[in-house]
DNA sequence: AGCACGCCGACT
DNA sequence: GTCGGCGTGCTC
């Protein structure tokens, strides 16, 4: 018998039990032109349907029995969409983060590319009436009634609009008695865009020539032989406008043999070419200069290709970055620059665009789906060199890629919440190692995993200590706000933030005023003595639970009453935070009632380019007071805004979160580089009840090293990453009773399987089950299982956690419950 | 998930 | 016998 190969294929077809490889048979005429990489149709199901799918391996033995095996349908593309590089990138991932093959590679490739097959319903051309007078059935009969009433009409929609329940068995029928007929069509959600353009077909020379032989009175011919002679094609809509001609008179040429017209693609161009001004290199600070060579002699030598640049705000790292990018398309290789979604601005974009101009492709969240799909390909087909995105710009598809930057290090939002729930930092840092690249990761406040990996010698670290423009950071003031209380001051401004901000108003300069109001959660905490309620065991503040008037620890579950009193001095002010940017907006209104002012957060920026109108308005001077959360804290570059009022540092030092220091040191650093950006001396007054609080301190003396060092002394001591893991396993489900009894099953297997299979059990420690810190949300419960683990343990219990999520004995529950893992999340909320 | 298969009751 | 409803179990 013939040898036969086989390809192993991920399938289009989303839940946990088809979550596999599936061989399917090579056919002889596919052997050839078949690679890894390649996506296909092939049959699956006892139906057969046909549904999309990867290759992801081809080989010529395996230990099924072929028999079992159906045969590829038929391929989707002629050439790989995914690189080797990248399905090695895919497979690990699933393994890393525990997700789906198909979610894996769904974010791998652009979005609503995937072929669908649609099937199709219509009536049989010659069909006897008296066959459908035999029919009985009214289901039956309502169908033939619909299709007698559209042309097109695939069978999901007449699902939808008839409401038949069992309409598969009533089409079968129609079909079996030749009434209707079915037929498939492969769709997309996303196609390419076609514009029709026209060619010239003659000779240059003979123009003259041409002009003669065209009827004198066809003077539209004429004009359209004059134009289209300087040049050799054009857009059909572009030469009907400047010519002034019509469509006829063009056929009328192409039919005389002159000009031809084809169907071309054109790709959608995001970046408005009009607003880009060139970016002119900049003259580099000696630690720059250092920078720089430091990398590419390490990268030339081949010693080290993680880098971690430390530095202060405003330091010139971008234009490293630009540089290092320069090296590297002088090397003929390709880079990849990430910045947080939220600074994804015109702004950050112009600085790339403006340097490299069409080298540069953009991807973010805000484009189209043609959009993205085109920047894509423009990458895929060698057309540009840099892609600058958010975090799924790393799996920008470059052949050659040489450099991975990722600006803002720290940023949460280079984890993924959705599956598979990924680390962009890790991602990064594979790809680089897969595919030779050198790795870059910049910020001003490093997140404590990578300073910590720094000094590991894991990561290469490097300082910017100075600012570019030689100025000197603004100073920080400190407001207790307790004091405050005291002086009989209850309002959510101290004395000397209200006078700053009059004082600004009156010498016209701009005021930002910040409020990290992100998250639900609402601590309590003594106004008088500040004392907060923690929890003794975890160190992390209590949540308060509106509907129990109880205050929880999410970590260990631990309860108690709220207190009416301060368990600490004993005075009735004890309060819920829970002040918002609204409320800011509303107090500065009212005590400033000629001020403009404007408020900058998720609400007030939901619809597409109100982010930047809002930032030009402040740009133009039009407004004097900006009161915004986090998503003022980044890139914004103002010349006259002079005061920087952060209202309650303690909002984010109080999260039920290990991570609530660090987020608190980088916002407040962070938000204090915005002020005395131009030339005036800026000011930053900074609220809190904790002033004593060592991320309040450090920050204030602009210190990192220090703050670094108190925190990884936590770190430790708690067991928080990066000397642990973290795995937050949430299940949710509608019903709460039987979620409840699940969840705690789960938790007693998983406890009971690590404790026999695993050695030196004190490194893991499962807590749980507790009810998730967003305990509902749409009407579904959600319950957690946080497993803390040593990395040398991660691999053995993420293996447990496999088997069990996919086992039978959990497996019937499927329906019911849905499960979620996160492996490290950003933050347990 | 999505789909076919098969069992069962209702109706001709 | 035929039609339609619903539960079950599998997908290379």
């Amino acid at each position: 018998m013939e040898k036969k190969v086989f390809a192993e294929v991920i399938v289009d077809n989303k839940s946990t039990k088809t979550d596999r490889l599936y061989t399917y048979i090579v056919p002889d005429r596919f052997e050839n032109d078949l690679k890894v990489g390649m996506r296909v149709l092939v049959p699956f199901g006892r139906g057969n349907k046909k549904i999309e799918g990867l290759v992801v391996n081809i080989k010529n033995d395996i230990n099924i029995k072929v028999s079992r095996l159906k045969y590829i349908d038929s391929l989707v593309d002629n050439k790989p969409i995914l690189s080797q590089e990248m399905i090695k990138l895919g497979l690990w991932m699933k393994k890393k983060y525990l997700a789906q093959y198909i979610d894996v590679f769904k974010t791998l490739m652009p979005t609503g590319i995937t072929n669908k097959v649609v099937k199709y319903l219509k009536l049989n051309e010659n069909i006897d009436e008296c066959k459908i007078q035999k029919i009985k059935s009214i289901n039956q009969r309502k169908i033939i009634e619909y299709l007698k009433h559209t042309n097109k009409a695939d069978v999901n929609t007449i699902k939808r609009n008839l409401n038949i329940k069992n309409i598969i068995s009533s089409i079968n029928s129609l079909c079996e008695k030749e009434i209707i007929e079915m037929y498939e069509e492969i769709e997309t959600e996303v196609n390419k865009k076609y514009q029709k353009v026209v060619y010239r077909k003659f000779d240059a020379d003979n123009k003259n020539e041409i002009l003669k032989k065209l009827n004198s009175r066809a003077y539209k011919q004429k004009a359209v032989v004059e134009f289209i002679t300087d040049i050799k094609y054009i857009g059909l809509k572009e030469l009907m406008i400047k010519t002034n001609s019509s469509l006829s008179t063009i056929k009328a040429l192409r039919d005389k043999g002159y000009l031809s017209i084809k169907d071309e693609e054109v790709k959608r161009n995001p970046i408005n070419n009009k607003a880009i001004v060139e970016n002119k290199k900049l003259q580099l600070t000696n630690q720059q200069k250092e920078c720089i060579n430091t990398i590419l002699k390490n990268i030339e030598k081949n010693k080290c290709n993680k880098f971690l640049i430390h530095g202060v705000t405003g330091s010139g790292k971008t234009e490293v970055y630009l540089r290092l990018i320069e090296r590297m398309l002088k090397w003929n290789k390709q880079a990849i620059v990430l910045v947080p979604e939220i600074s994804l601005t015109p702004q950050t974009v112009e600085r790339f665009v403006g340097r490299f101009g069409d080298k540069v492709a953009v991807l973010h969240s805000r484009l189209s789906l043609g959009e993205r799909y085109d920047e894509w390909r423009k990458i895929k087909e060698g057309k540009v060199q840099i892609a600058v995105g958010a975090r799924s710009a790393v799996f920008a598809p470059f052949d050659n890629l040489g450099l991975i930057v990722i600006d803002e290090e720290h940023e949460n939002s280079y984890k993924s919440s959705m599956s598979p729930k990924y680390n962009t930092l890790e991602v990064a840092e594979k790809r680089c190692k897969l595919e030779g690249a050198t790795l870059i990761l910049g910020s001003a406040t490093p997140s404590i995993e990578s300073y910590y990996r720094s000094l590991k010698n894991e990561l290469k670290l490097l300082k910017l200590t100075e600012r570019a423009n030689k100025k000197s950071l603004p100073p920080i003031e400190v407001v207790d706000m307790r004091k405050e209380l005291d002086k009989g001051n209850k309002s959510i401004f101290s004395e000397k933030l209200l006078n700053a901000i009059k004082e600004n108003l009156e010498n016209n300069k701009q005021t930002i005023l910040f409020l990290n109001r992100r998250g639900f959660s609402t601590f309590v905490s003594c106004r008088k003595c500040g004392y907060v309620a923690k929890c003794k065991q975890c160190d992390i503040s209590l949540t308060y639970h509106m509907n129990k008037d109880l205050l929880k620890c999410h970590y260990c579950g631990f309860t108690m009453r709220t207190p009416r009193i301060c368990p600490e001095c004993g005075s009735e002010y004890i309060k819920y935070f829970g002040v918002g940017t609204e409320k800011i907006e509303e107090v500065v209104k009212h005590l400033f009632p000629t001020a403009r002012v404007e408020r900058m957060d998720v609400d007030t920026t939901s619809r597409k380019g109100s982010h930047e109108k809002i930032l030009n308005k402040v740009k133009n001077g039009n407004i004097d007071i900006l009161i915004g959360t986090q998503m003022i804290t980044k890139g914004l570059d103002f010349h006259n805004v002079t005061l920087v009022g952060i209202i309650a540092a303690d909002m984010t030092l109080n999260l039920p979160d290990f991570r609530a220091a660090e987020r608190t040191f980088q916002l407040t650093t962070q938000v204090s580089g915005r002020a005395g950006r131009g030339e005036a001396q800026g000011r930053v007054i900074l609220q809190t009840y904790e002033p004593e609080h060592y991320s309040i301190t450090t920050s204030q003396a602009h210190n990192y090293v220090e703050f670094y060092e108190k925190e990884i002394k936590i770190r430790e001591e708690f067991e928080y990453p990066p000397f642990t893991n973290i795995i937050n396993i949430v299940v949710t489900s509608k019903d709460e009773k039987k979620l409840y009894t699940f969840t705690k099953r789960l938790f007693q297997h998983l406890d009971k399987t690590i404790n026999n299979n695993i050695k030196k059990v004190e490194d893991i420690e499962l807590i749980g089950p507790n009810p998730a810190p967003l305990s509902r949300i749409k009407g579904s419960y959600r319950w957690q299982i946080l497993i803390k683990c040593k990395n040398s343990k991660i691999e053995s219990v993420k293996q447990i956690l496999e088997e069990t999520i996919t086992s039978n004995k959990f497996n019937e529950y499927f329906n019911l419950f849905k499960i979620s893992i996160d492996i490290n999340p950003n933050s347990i909320m």
